[in-house]
DNA sequence: ACGTTCGGGACCTCCCGTTATT
DNA sequence: AATAACGGGAGGTCCCGAACGT
C-alpha cells in the first residue's frame, strides 16, 4: 500500500486497456510502451517472456481485478443486484470507449497460440468468477447443480452481450441480458424461499 | 450451377476457418492463401480492399450461414430443440478444432480497427439471430418484450460460453448453456401455453 | 487527320501527362490506364515491350511534339522570341498543374534503367532540339561554334530551370533564365550584325 | 571528432549515390541497405518517417555538400573559375558512373509526391547555390539584378546539362554549358571593370 | 539494474506481365 | 483482335527480441 505505480505496474494496465480493445494480437509492444508512458527497452527487462508474458499477466490482473468485485458485491448487495453492477461495470467501459472495450480476459481466452498462458490464466479466471456466483446463489438456497448452471449462463451471457454491444455499437444487448438474468436469478430465488 | 469452387471462394470459407480460431488480426493472409490453396497474388485482385474487406466478407459469409441454419432449424424443431442444435454446431466445430475455434462472427465483431466493416457485419448478423429466434418465440406465444430478451440473452450466452469453453478447454460452459436455456426457454413456452 | 483518339494514343499521352509529374518509376500501369480511361489488360496488346516501350514511346511523342514547336517557332519569330514562347509553354503546364509538371523528356531521360530505350530517345529528342535551335542562329549569322554552346546552353538553362522551378513552387527560376538567354542571344545577335 | 561512420551515415551518403543514377522512385530501400552495408531492419530505427524522411536528408546533405563547395571555390577560386570546377565535379562523377549519375538534389526535386519534404530541402539547396554564386557575381561589381539572373541561368544550365548529357552519354553539353556560362560571365566582370 | 540502439524477419500492399476468354 | 482474370514477386512498413552502453 502506498506503493507508487511503477513502470511495470503502469506496462500492466495500460496493455489491459488496450487488449480489451484490439485484442492481444491486434496490440503491438509499441502501443503499450506508449500508453504506459514506460521506456521502450524495458519491456524486455520487465516480462522476459515478452509479450506472452505480458498477455498473460495482463489477463490474470483483469481476472482477479474483476473477481475481487464480484466477491465484493455477491457479498454485500446479493447475487442479483451484484450482476447487475457488473454489467453495469461492463457498460460504463464499454460506453467509454465508443463501443470498443469489451473484456481484458474475454481477449486473453482468444489470443491466438501467441500465448497459452493467458488463455490458460482465461480460463481460470473465468471458472473463479463462476465459483464465486454459483457458491453465493446456494447459499441463497439454490441446489448446487442449478446454481452452476445459472452462474456460468451469467457470465457467459455477459461476456457475449458485450460481444454484441461492441458489433452492433448499441448497449441493448447488455441491457437485455441484464433485465433477463434478473429475472431469471429472482424467479430461482423467490422458488427455493416457498420450499426448502 | 454446379458452380466449382472458385479461389476466392475457398479463400473466404479459408479465412473463415482461420479467423475463429487466431481471430482476424493473428490471421495472416499468407495463412490465408496457404490454407485456401490459392495464389498468393490474387487477395488484391478479389479483394480490392485488402484483409479488411476479406474479414468483412468472411464475416458476412459466417453470419449468413448460421443464420440460415437457424431459421430452419427453428422452423423445423421449433426453439428449444434449435438452440440446442446451434451449440451441438459450435461445440463440434470447437471439439474437432482441439477448443480453439469460437465463431467467426465474434472473430470479426472483435477486429481491432483493421476492418470497421466486418464489426458492422457481425453487428448485422448477431441482429439476425436475435430476430429469427425472438420471432420463433413469439409464434410461439411468448410476449414479445421477453422474447426479445430470451433470445438476445440465449444469442450472448452461446457465444460468451464459447469464449469461456475455449479458455477452460471444456465443453462444460457449453453444456451448462445449453441446459439453462432449455430449461429456462421451456419455462416459458409451458407458461404461455396455461394462459392463452 | 480526323483519325478517331485510339486506346494506343489516349495511353501515350496519358502516360506522357504522368511521367511529367511522377517521373516514369514514379508511376504505375494502373495509374495510366486509370488516366487513359483505357482498359486494363490493353496495354500489353498495344505495347508488348511493357512499361518499357511506353515509356520509350511517350518520350519520343513528347520529343517530336515539342521540336516541331520549336521549328515552327524560329521559322517564324526568330530565335529570340522562339526561347521566349518555349518557355512560356513549359511555364504554362507547370502553373497549371501546381509546379509539378517539368518535361516528359526529361523524365525518360532520367528513367533509372527501366527503359535503356527511353533514355537514348530523349538524348535524340534533346539533341534535335539542339540542333534546329544552332541552325536558326546560325542562320541569323552566329558562327556555328558559338551557336552551338549557344544552343545546348538554352535547352540546357530550360530544362534545369524546370526542376528548380518545380522544387521551389515558383516560376522565378524559369522567368530569370528567359530574361538572361534573350539577353545573350540578343547581344549575339547584334554583334553579329555590326561585325559582318 | 574522429567520429567513425555509423549506419545512419552510410545509408545517408549510399541513399544519395542511388537517388541521383535511379531517382528516389527508382531506388528501393534493399538497394539503398545493401550498397550501404547497414542492416536491414534499421532503416525505421534511423527514419521513422520511412523512405520520405531518407530521401529528404539525403536531398539536404547533398545540397548542404555542394552548397559548401561552391561557397569554397567562389571564395578561393573566383565565380568564373568556380564554375568550371562545379562543373568539372558534376562531370567527374557522371563518367565515372558511365553517364548516369546526375545530382542528387536534382533527384529529390523531382521526386513525385512520396516525400513533399524532399522536394523543399532541393528548392532550398538550390536557393542556396543561387544565393552563394549571386553574391560573389555582385562582389565582383555586377550589378544585383543581372547577378541574380546569372547565377539562376547558371544553376539551371548546368543541372540541365547534366540531363542532356546523361541522356546523351556524352559530355558534351557539360563542356558547352561549362565554355558559355565562362564566356557570359567574364563578359559581364569585364564590362563592370570598365565602368566603376 | 536499466534503457537506448540495433538486427532479422514477416506483415500487407500492389505492381507488372501472362494466360485464358469473348 | 481486344479484354478480363489471374499469377508470382517485390516494395515499404514496422514489429519483436537482443545486444550494447550507462
Amino acid at each position: 500500500m502506498g506503493q507508487r505505480t511503477t513502470g511495470r505496474d503502469r506496462m500492466i494496465t495500460g496493455a489491459m486497456r488496450l487488449f480489451r480493445e484490439y485484442g492481444v494480437a491486434g496490440t503491438s509492444l509499441a502501443d503499450v510502451v506508449e500508453h504506459s508512458e514506460a521506456p521502450r527497452g524495458s519491456i524486455y527487462h520487465y516480462f522476459p517472456g515478452g509479450k506472452a508474458q505480458l498477455a498473460e499477466e495482463a489477463t490474470a490482473h483483469a481476472g482477479r481485478l474483476m473477481g475481487a468485485t464480484i466477491s465484493a458485491l455477491v457479498a454485500a448487495e446479493g447475487p442479483v443486484k451484484a450482476l447487475n453492477l457488473v454489467v453495469e461495470h461492463f457498460r460504463k467501459d464499454l460506453v467509454e470507449s465508443d463501443f470498443t472495450a469489451v473484456c481484458p480476459v474475454l481477449a486473453g481466452a482468444l489470443d491466438g497460440g501467441e500465448s497459452p498462458a493467458a488463455r490458460e490464466v482465461a480460463g481460470e479466471a473465468f471458472s473463479s468468477w463462476e465459483a464465486t456466483l454459483s457458491a453465493a446463489l446456494w447459499q441463497h438456497g439454490i441446489p448446487a447443480r442449478r446454481a452452476d448452471r445459472m452462474a456460468t449462463t451469467a457470465i457467459s451471457a455477459i461476456e457475449g452481450a458485450l460481444v454484441l454491444a461492441r458489433a452492433q455499437r448499441s448497449t441493448r444487448p447488455l441491457d437485455r441480458v441484464a433485465e433477463a438474468l434478473a429475472e431469471q436469478v429472482g424467479a430461482l430465488l423467490t422458488a427455493s424461499e416457498t420450499q426448502p
